[in-house]
DNA sequence: TATTATTACGTTAGGCGTAAAGATT
DNA sequence: AATCTTTACGCCTAACGTAATAATA
């Protein structure tokens, strides 16, 4: 029979031409490939080599069978490769969201309902996540508005209102609310991995520029030693000690007061239990 | 790495349900199946089975493994005959006639023209030997009449002339020729493995039933022992024994006196070079 | 008690590398 | 002389089977 390990020095013959050549890359003896030529050839039962007193090389038939060796190598490290996604897939529960804060209390719950599995989780576009749900790419997904699928079960779990942290010298500081449209051109720091926030505000306040911070110090060290603008939550932590000199405004455009929606398969109960929980976090 | 033989181990425990019973089907023992399943489980690099203490199943990732497996050993088998037929192709020179009398002298010739390659034959449609000649399926064709393609080479080889053998009794022994039309309705001996003629006389004779005998030796006993109409053609031997109570009478239609050719790929000089001799048995 | 998986252990077959030979450039 | 394949040979691993263990139905 077959032998995959047999194979894989049969292509290296191919590819480096001489048997010595491919014993020194592989780390193996001379005789060992010669003998292994021989097993090919009585595996396949048809002789693979035109044999000179001191060269070997492929014939027709061989070169054929170095063919096949190489598409069968292939298949078979494909074959790992599903088994372990397959066991992957198994043991991590997949959460997509639209935006971040609603996953820092979905994780938590996650880890502790389902301690022997991985929790993983991922920002995404709203059209992927619906995708993802449904074609059991991944278990969990959170979206601004309910799921147009009645084969998913979708459970509103939490707000998130956005405001705007002004600083206090500003001339919108002492503003009880303040719109979209009363910003827009003012150049505002962000956050990078704020999901569908990145997008929506670029779509309100054209004319802003946005200065996108990819690590969290750079952010930090910027809101507290300059005056532009930045944005907050009700479901931010950790912003009240660096906005000491700024005021916090709400912003009263619809868009930037969401309702998250949790949406699974309808028969996964396991995750809308969870859901529950998060909608009503007194349980 | 990945080893068929213990995939094979790995199906065989899927098919028969316990370690005990897949080790008696491959005659080998329960201890070693144990081990291979253990050594399966560390090349995929994930657990396959659920163990209990006396139990062991698969799991959901290992029934996904055995689906592998399963291809992976296919493909394998696949394997081993595409390059057992890639060698069979290049050790056979493989003819298709529409007709058997041309092979008689073909043969022959390849035969001692190429005395390391194994010479096969086969009748074929007309169309079938077309197909089979331009892809390579086989090298040599004979047709009756020249082929319609300008990558193939076509070679007039010789004639055959068919001739009724009709006992000394009948109404037509004394005719000096005659055509399909004088004994369509007259039930004839007929051999199987003819070619085109069967089809040819079934046509040109819808009136008649043919006897096709299989069997060469029921051929000769039924064309002594009965006044039943055979036929002949030039090129046949052996038959002027068994019709010395006959009359041997020429067909005239067109259609019982062929011109075979002789076709091949362009680039397959050596074979122009039998056709030449076939055409022209002086040389 | 019969069946099944696993562990322990002793034996052996086979696979590998070293060394040497044969052959070619 | 250098390079390459093949043969010969000895060592040693690792694979197998037997026997024993443990657990279950």
């Amino acid at each position: 029979m077959l032998n995959l390990l047999e194979l894989e020095q049969l292509v290296a013959f191919a590819d480096w031409g001489t048997l010595s050549k491919a014993a020194e890359e592989l780390h193996i003896s001379q005789p060992t490939i010669t003998r292994t030529m021989k097993n090919i050839e009585t595996a396949f039962g048809v002789p693979l080599f035109a044999r000179g007193k001191n060269k070997i090389e492929l014939n027709e038939t061989g070169k054929r069978a170095v063919e096949q060796a190489r598409s069968l190598l292939a298949a078979a490290e494909n074959a790992v490769l599903q088994v372990q996604s397959c066991h992957a897939r198994l043991h991590t529960i997949l959460a997509e969201s639209c935006a971040p804060a609603p996953l820092w209390s979905l994780l938590p719950l996650l880890s502790s309902a389902f301690p022997e599995k991985t929790i993983s989780s991922k920002l995404c576009r709203q059209e992927t996540i619906i995708k993802d749900v449904s074609s059991d790419v991944c278990e969990i997904g959170i979206l601004l508005s309910p799921a147009p699928s009645d084969e998913l079960s979708c459970i509103p779990i939490m707000q998130e209102n956005l405001s705007v942290c002004i600083s206090r010298t500003d001339e919108f500081a002492n503003r009880k609310s303040l719109t979209f449209a009363d910003i827009n051109g003012f150049n505002c720091l962000l956050r990078s991995q704020i999901g569908f926030w990145t997008e929506l505000c670029r779509q309100k306040m054209p004319a802003s520029k946005f200065l996108v911070q990819t690590e969290d110090f750079a952010f930090q060290e910027l809101v507290q030693n300059s005056n532009l603008p930045c944005f907050t939550t009700n479901l931010a932590s950790g912003m009240s000690s660096l906005i000491q000199n700024r005021n916090v405004i709400p912003i009263t455009d619809p868009e930037a007061n969401v309702t998250y929606y949790f949406i699974c398969k309808k028969s996964r109960k396991q995750y809308i239990a969870i859901a529950n929980q998060l909608a009503d976090p007194t349980n």
